[in-house]
DNA sequence: TTGATTCGAATTGCATACACTAATTCGTGG
DNA sequence: CCACGAATTAGTGTATGCAATTCGAATCAA
C-alpha cells in the first residue's frame, strides 16, 4: 500500500508529497479536505485516507477535529532527526562496507566522481545536491536490509521539505566532498568501523548547520517563506 | 493523532492493536471491515481508518483492492527487522549512559532488581518478561531523544506480534538476566561504548532465538496457529 | 483426482449526505 | 473602547449507498 498504488488514495497522497518536496505547501501550511478534494477532483474520502497516510509518515501533524498541517519542526526537533539519522546512517555504512557488491561499489565511485567533476567545473548547485543525495542513498541501500533502509529513508525524507533552506556556506561544498572522499574509501577499503565513524560524523554536522540557519531565518513565519526561494542545498 | 483520540477511529485501531498483540488476530489473518465494524458498532469508515493508520504502523499489510491481513514476518525479514533494532537499541543505549538522570538510572536498577528476584524464586515467566520489556524501554527512553525512541519503538512494535511464540530454552532466562546485568553496569559507570556493544548482541541474539523457533515451527499455516498457547516468553 | 474456468456473492474503493465540533463574527453590556 | 457571550459559519468525523473488483464455489475438461 505504501508502494505504488493505481488507487485514488495513493495517487493524491504521492501528488501532496510532491507538492510538499517543491515547496508548493511550506510547513505550517494547512491542508483542508474540501480544497484538496475540489483541486484534485475527487470526493473527500481519498483525501482523507492521504492524509492519514502522511501523518504516519511524519510528513503532516494532525490533531482531533483540528486541520492538518505540513510538519513544522522546531530546531530541536531537526537536531533530534538529525542524530537519529546519524546513526542509522551510521549503521548502514558499517554494514555495506562488507556487504555492497563491486558493481555497488563502481556505481557508488562513478556518482562521487561525477559529483567532483560538477564541484570542479562549478556545475549547477542543485544538481550537485542531487548527486550528494544519490550518494548517500546508494551506501544506506548497500547495507542489504530492507528494514533499516526503509527506516533510514523515512527519517531522511523528513528533512526533505527543509533541504530548499540550505544555504550555501563558503567552502562548503568542498568540504562535504572531501567528506565523501573519506567515506567512499573507508567503504571500498571494507574499513566498516571508519565508514559508520566518518558518516556519522557527516550526518550531524549537516543536521548542525542545516538547524543553524533554520534557527536564524525563523523570526516569523513571513521570513519563513520568503528564504523559500534559496534554492542552493547541499548533501 | 498517533496519540490519544477521542475520535472512532483512533478508539477503533487501539482495539485491533490489542487484538493483535493478544493474539486474538494471528499474523496472517485477514482483516475484514464489514466483520470489525459489526464488531465495534460502527460504520466501515473509521475501521477503514483504522486499517490505514496500522497499515502505516506496519502491523498490517494491505494491497489496492485485497483485504488487509496482520503483518506476517518471513524468518529473513525478522533478522533483519532484529539487525536493525539491534542498531537502534545499540545507539540509544550509547546515549543513555550519558544522558539519563539519577532517577532514570534507578528506577532502570530496581526493575532489574524485581527482575532477578523473579528469577530466583521461580515466579511467572510472563511477569520476567514484561519486567524485561520494561528494561529495554527505560534504556531506549533515557537516550532523551524522542526521534530515535519513536523509531525504535516503532520496530519493537512490529516483532510483538511474534513474542508469543518465544521458547523458553533451557538456561535462557539466567543468560538474559546475565545480559542485562552486564549493560546496566556499563551504563551506570557511564561506558557508553561498551552499553553500545552489549546491548546490540544481546537483541541480536534474541532476534536469532526467535527467527530459529518461527522457522522450525512453520511447517504448516495451521501448525503455526495451533503453537499460540506457548506463552512463555523472554525479553 | 487434479486443474483450469466461469459465474455469483462478498468485499473493497469512492462518492454523497449528515452530525458534530471548533472557530469566527457579530451583537450586547459594562 | 473593551470584554464577554451567543449565533453563524466553516470544517472535520461518521454513516450510508453505489460501482468496481476480487474471492470462492461450482462446473467442466483432461
Amino acid at each position: 500500500m505504501t508502494d505504488k498504488d493505481p488507487t485514488t488514495a495513493g495517487t493524491v497522497r504521492l501528488a501532496i508529497e510532491r507538492d510538499i518536496f517543491n515547496g508548493d505547501l511550506a510547513p505550517g501550511d494547512a491542508l483542508e479536505e474540501t480544497r484538496l478534494a475540489a483541486r484534485f477532483g475527487v470526493s473527500r474520502t481519498p483525501v482523507r485516507e492521504a492524509i492519514t497516510q502522511l501523518v504516519q509518515a511524519g510528513l503532516v501533524t494532525k490533531h482531533a477535529h483540528k486541520r492538518a498541517v505540513v510538519s513544522e519542526l522546531d530546531p530541536g526537533t531537526l537536531l533530534e532527526l538529525f542524530e537519529a539519522l546519524s546513526e542509522l546512517e551510521g549503521a548502514a555504512a558499517f554494514l555495506s562496507a562488507s556487504r555492497m557488491t563491486p558493481r555497488e561499489k563502481s556505481e557508488l565511485l562513478s556518482i562521487h566522481a561525477a559529483a567532483g567533476e560538477n564541484l570542479q567545473q562549478g556545475g549547477d548547485p542543485n544538481a550537485y545536491a542531487d548527486l550528494g543525495f544519490a550518494f548517500h542513498q546508494l551506501i544506506v541501500r548497500g547495507c542489504h536490509n530492507s528494514v533499516l533502509i526503509d527506516t533510514t529513508e523515512w527519517l531522511a525524507l523528513r528533512v526533505l521539505p527543509y533541504r530548499r533552506f540550505q544555504v550555501v556556506a563558503p567552502g562548503r561544498l568542498q568540504r562535504n566532498q572531501a567528506d565523501h572522499d573519506g567515506i567512499i574509501s573507508a567503504i571500498v577499503e571494507g574499513d566498516a568501523a571508519t565508514a559508520r565513524d566518518l558518516i556519522q560524523r557527516h550526518t550531524l554536522e549537516q543536521g548542525d548547520a542545516l538547524m543553524r540557519f533554520i534557527a536564524l531565518n525563523k523570526t516569523s513565519h513571513a521570513d519563513f517563506h520568503s528564504t523559500a526561494s534559496i534554492k542552493g542545498n547541499v548533501l
